[in-house]
DNA sequence: TTGCGTGCAAAGGTTTTGCATGGCA
DNA sequence: TGCCATGCAAAACCTTTGCACGCAA
């Protein structure tokens, strides 16, 4: 029986809209239960971690984890990204933690190319470029070293 | 005074055949410390996420984090990436978690290419591809669902 | 001998889970 | 009314850090 399973609740609407109207932006759990709090209409924790993760399932959400102690961030990205035929890429600069979002149509090449050549399907809206930004990358020519 | 600062223990030793003995494959800190304490050369935890970091700042080592909360998997690559001329890149699958070493032209004109139009120093250690390997594509057409 | 390296334990953070309650259908 | 969703708190987890001791140079 293909029950649906899900309740149209007050929280889950509430978080979609507040995603929809940060489409682009990277927020972590933190950020996201802050700025509902602040808007009067707060979301456990847990509820928000376990929405999120049906969002993800859903793929109209996509989860970066940028590093191994960091909080995870959670970005919407439309109830379909893969209709769309030219979707971002997105770089993670190691140095400011910013997430870019770049459109090229070398994306889409690429993912074609990895496909045909060498037989792997690409994820999208899981795979991060890492590395340093624009901004970053001329004061970090070198490796950092400790004083 | 370029100190070196870094002494030959027996702990670094030992991390280092064992990384080495086990190329190609990625590894978690826990999965490193039992394997050594089985070996009979037990090394602190600490001491492990110490001397890991250490490697893979001198780019040896890659770390890879799989998701939020599951632990990062290190994985030897060689005394000299950044000098080989062609190195490969990774392709982490998210079926089957084994991580693939490609070699191909594309990806060192794709660096270029972030660079040159899009500003973006790439970082080939730490990036890695998510998606589905040759094995596991077929099986996995459409989402999973869970039963 | 000097000072870094090591190991233990505790801290620090995010994410998950148990259980009682509340709300959607 | 039935059952899922929510929220609080506590647990679980990986990773980092403080401090005393050991070992390389």
């Amino acid at each position: 029986m293909p029950r649906k399973s899900t309740y149209d609740t007050r929280q889950l609407e509430t978080l979609r809209r507040h995603l929809a109207s940060h489409a682009g932006r990277h927020l972590t759990v933190r950020e996201i239960g802050d700025a509902l709090a602040a808007d009067g209409a707060p979301v456990g924790r847990a509820t928000l971690y376990r929405l999120l993760g049906r969002l993800v399932g859903e793929g109209c959400v996509i989860r970066h984890v940028p590093a191994a102690r960091a909080a995870a961030c959670y970005e919407f990205t439309g109830p379909d990204p893969c209709g769309a035929d030219e979707e971002p890429f997105h770089c993670y600069c190691e140095s400011c933690g910013r997430l870019l979002h770049l459109h090229c149509p070398s994306w889409d090449r690429l993912k074609a190319h990895l496909s045909r050549a060498h037989r792997f399907r690409l994820d999208p809206v899981r795979t991060v470029f890492y590395g340093l930004c624009a901004d970053c990358a001329p004061k970090r020519r070198r490796k950092e070293t400790r004083p």
